[in-house]
DNA sequence: TCAAACATGTATCGGTTCGATATATGGACG
DNA sequence: CGTCCATATATCGAACCGATACATGTTTGA
């Protein structure tokens, strides 16, 4: 899922910014199953462009710096069917915190349950967050895809919370002095 | 969670190969939430040693390609320490398939279906992978990790198979005549 | 039977992408 | 009244992925 097809999948929803897109990746309806910055945005736009897959215009608006709304053509259309006919590549997770929590032997207790905690904290605001995306949004299919992550992130917190204390009871069993001094 | 922090993390285990590094975060007890190339794995594990974070001894055998066996040391293991007690970044989870589910509508049905059948195999696939990896592991910090892994999976599994008709329901209501070439 | 495919193993290279930063301006907040 | 935040475009270095090259032994199958 390269930059460029993810522009003209939000592009299909409607003309927008680089900011713009930028945002939806990340606080709106997309952000929950995407990322990308604008280190790989804005070439991405500017190459869709060239090759006649979107249009841009400039909006001049007296003080304030002007922008540069791009909309997705037909033949940028028919690329984004083509690229997501295509099979899809495997979905792709990485946590930091699953590999503290792989390490937790060698771990001090406190950096174990600080851990969880940001951990429990984040997906309930990530959960708020889509619930909120969710009620804004009017498209179908777009309701089914956060809805489908608002019920797995809410799971996996559950889980989390039943799991936390045997996790939380094999910290620091492996703790060497090494790591004692290292830790503070 | 860069390259370096993970490879002392899967050292930290056992001493290893750089193959067998990248064999652990694609199949092995890491594999479902890091993942790593050898493009990255060979230039950190050359910096770690440099760093004095790891040592490496060859191992000829006749008849094979010598093997680069590499070992964390006390520094390292403090290293590791060090950086796991750091505030953990935001899990990332990025989804092909959901790209395609939030643009059902302007593709094909075949295109959904297929999508969202690859999706249950894939997922089937990784929860039988890390019944497996459960099975065989002693470290109890470990089993935890991939039995988390397992439980969230299957949940996912389940939702998706609750779900699936009112997605494919939606598929192609947004298909314009551009597309329909495009498709096929 | 013998080639093709695959597993082990190290390593590099091009292209993509991230994260931080620069630049500019208006509004909010204490 | 200065500092921070939101809007907005854009670039740069570092990190990283995916493919590939190389070398060799084993397994698979027409």
């Amino acid at each position: 899922m390269n930059v460029r097809t993810l522009c003209l999948a939000i592009l299909s929803f409607g003309e927008s910014t680089g900011y713009e897109i930028k945002k939806q990746s990340v606080d709106g309806k997309f952000s929950y199953f995407v990322d990308a910055s604008f280190g790989s945005i804005y070439p991405a736009l500017a190459r869709l462009e060239a090759d006649g897959l979107v249009t841009s215009r400039q909006e001049i608006q007296p003080g304030k710096p002007p922008r540069k709304i791009y909309a997705i053509t037909d033949a940028g259309q028919a690329a984004l069917v083509e690229a997501l006919s295509e099979p899809p590549g495997r979905d792709i997770f990485r946590s930091e915190f699953l590999l503290i929590a792989m390490c937790a032997k060698s771990l001090p207790q406190h950096v174990v349950t600080g851990a969880i905690e940001a951990r429990i904290q984040a997906i309930e605001e990530e959960v708020e967050q889509l619930r909120h995306v969710v009620a804004e949004l009017d498209d179908e299919a777009a309701i089914w895809t956060a809805q489908y992550g608002v019920t797995c992130k809410a799971q996996a917190l559950a889980n989390l919370r039943e799991t936390r204390a045997d996790l939380e009871k094999l910290a620091g069993s492996r703790l060497s002095n090494t790591n004692a001094n290292a830790a503070e």
